[in-house]
DNA sequence: AAATTTACTTAACACTGTTAATTACTTTTG
DNA sequence: CAAAAGTAATTAACAGTGTTAAGTAAATTT
């Protein structure tokens, strides 16, 4: 059957063509300003093709938002060979900010866009590869530090949601903007991305605090 | 000129009406479901009407992001008899915590859409009273605490902020739907809306730490 | 060669925010 | 008092959005 397989192919050719347009826009000009219109102007197909290779617009956010969990693994990826854990832990925290600050947009659809995550709770069952596998990195660091004498007593998947909500609480806020102002308003010597790298300084003397 | 002041009158109770009408679609539906027709459709104007009143929608946007903030800030009074400056700050922290449980709406255009915050960054010059209100109780509290002997030889903005954005990443991620997944993905015990207050207890336990 | 399936398009619906032009009414002025 | 000016609201329209139903043209199967 081989001129079916060569259909097969060029039905996953265009639905990986209409990700790789909608990608490019989103990159280029945000969320919001991608609309199935401009996808499809881009491919070259009408508004209506897009609905045979993708349910509708959420599909689509989902998809972005798999490929933003996948972009920020191959981010962690190198600090695997980071031999000391609490030292990786401190390397994950910065290559996380670090990946917020470089693409907001993907941040945007990753964590603070309701849709996509919708989807992900009503379709996915009780699994969730790409986000599991970030997870879990973050959690064995934590494993691997407890090792190193910190975290003693502490639950390290709870420690794994509070280091993770630290880290996402100063990245939201700064790419929002309230970090900005909080600066302005208070006359803070300190500027606006500095202020990340401080804070996230301060969080880490706090852990530090609970080696043994 | 009674007549003048009449309509001047008049003026700011349309004004006022408008944003009633907004503030209760868009507790009951939501803000991605507030049009600026159903607002008018609920004050039996026309849309354009809404214009003479608000430059447009962003507008009152930043009206109903006023409205939080101020709106946060009474949940915060009561907390100010609080004699412990530690006790003070967890209650500050459970306060903000159940502000984002009970009004997600309210917390959505707070802290997690771009654009009212454009509209302070952009038209309030450095000046934000607020916002600053909220925050600078955050900070005495924090002072208070120096005093009672935690958060020694740390900076009492980088540490109020830190605060902040800790406290933040657990309420946006729980509103987000994530850390529901996280828990159902890694089968954990623990439930979803308790995550957040067990999390919250362990950032609380590493503040503690602080203490000489 | 006829029937069926496939891939795609056109047209349309029901919305959105926003602006220009227009009406109805009130106030001020000659 | 009547004409001019100003005000508050409207209607109509623009340019866009996501999405669906119906239709078309080509390829494949019968």
């Amino acid at each position: 059957m081989g001129i079916k397989e060569r259909k097969q192919k060029h039905k996953e050719d265009l639905r990986s063509k209409i990700l790789e347009a909608a990608k490019e826009l989103f990159v280029k000009e945000g969320f919001e300003a991608t609309s199935i219109r401009k996808i499809a102007a881009k491919i070259e197909f009408s508004p209506t093709t897009i609905y045979l290779y993708y349910k509708d617009k959420n599909d689509i956010a989902y998809a972005l938002h798999q490929e933003g969990f996948s972009l920020l693994r191959t981010q962690f990826l190198p600090l695997m060979h980071v031999e000391s854990a609490f030292e990786r832990l401190k390397a994950i925290g910065k290559a996380y900010i670090d990946f917020g600050f470089k693409n907001p947009d993907y941040y945007f659809v990753m964590f603070m866009l309701k849709d996509p995550m919708d989807f992900v709770n009503q379709n996915c069952g009780d699994e969730w590869e790409e986000g599991e596998r970030v997870f879990d990195f973050l959690e064995q660091t934590i494993v691997d530090c407890q090792a190193e004498g910190y975290f003693k007593d502490m639950d390290k998947e709870l420690m794994a949601v509070n280091a993770w909500t630290s880290v996402h609480g100063m990245v939201s806020l700064y790419l929002m903007g309230h970090l900005k102002k909080v600066a302005e308003v208070k006359n803070l010597q300190i500027e606006n991305e500095n202020l990340i790298e401080e804070s996230f300084k301060l969080y880490i003397d706090l852990l530090a605090r609970t080696k043994q």
